[in-house]
DNA sequence: GACAACTTCTACACGACGTAGAAAAGTCCG
DNA sequence: CGGACTTTTCTACGTCGTGTAGAAGTTGTC
């Protein structure tokens, strides 16, 4: 998978929190501390949708978004981290082993719901 | 976290599957598909001793082992990218609805174990 | 049609990484 | 010990991804 630089990780994050589409100029003026000039936030834009995180639409003037959330996103990355791991369980093994408390109380429910008490769907 | 190149993640894959520490030579014929030069090897070792992946004994030839277990590293990259995920509820929500049924199972069953079936160590 | 806003094209710097030669340091056999 | 061979270190270079933006082209508006 494609990953994301320091830039495009913000444009990302801006595009992930915000409600809708957001025009190039709205995006510049949310990393105003960067100083950047509104055609490094098109490049920007451009990339990330060569990428396939971005689309935009055809009206005047463009309006990004994202095309997944940023919690897809961070799934798939760890998905993507399994995947190519070799001995998968033993990478969940360490895995829940380092994870706090209430997230492994979540996780257990989570592994509840979504297949029942016995590991089968339903 | 420092992330590996292509070639760094091949010597490392090496490194993570050997039996015991190895010699820049014995690197080197293990990528024999590579036709790589000796020092080359030697150029991405020290890169990943800086990067903290690998350390070598003092012996002549010096011998090169990886630091952690590529399983550990797997386990530390998912914990990274759910730390910086924002709501890291939600991503392991998406984490474990992408997993498939024998692992959801392992899951469930490395969670028990850890923390007991009410979710309290024990 | 002129001006302003927007978009696309093109360019450049910098750092990471793959790659390796040159040089230095160490080892070993005769 | 001395020269040959091996190993290690130093230095260098090309490429690619990314941050950055000016120039040029397009579109919208009065």
């Amino acid at each position: 998978m494609a990953s994301l630089g320091e830039l495009e990780r913000a444009v990302m994050d801006r595009l992930w929190s915000a409600g809708g589409p957001l025009a190039a100029t709205e995006l510049r003026d949310g990393l105003a501390d960067r100083g950047l000039a509104l055609t490094t936030v098109h490049t920007v834009l451009s990339r990330l949708e060569q990428k396939g995180f971005v689309v935009h639409d055809d009206a005047r003037p463009r309006r990004f978004r994202a095309r997944g959330t940023r919690e897809d996103h961070a799934a798939e990355l760890m998905h993507e981290v399994l995947g190519q791991a070799g001995d998968r369980q033993a990478v969940l093994a360490r895995f829940v082993g380092g994870v706090d408390p209430d997230e492994a109380r979540l996780l257990r429910e989570l592994l509840a719901r979504a297949t029942g008490p016995d590991g089968v769907p339903g």
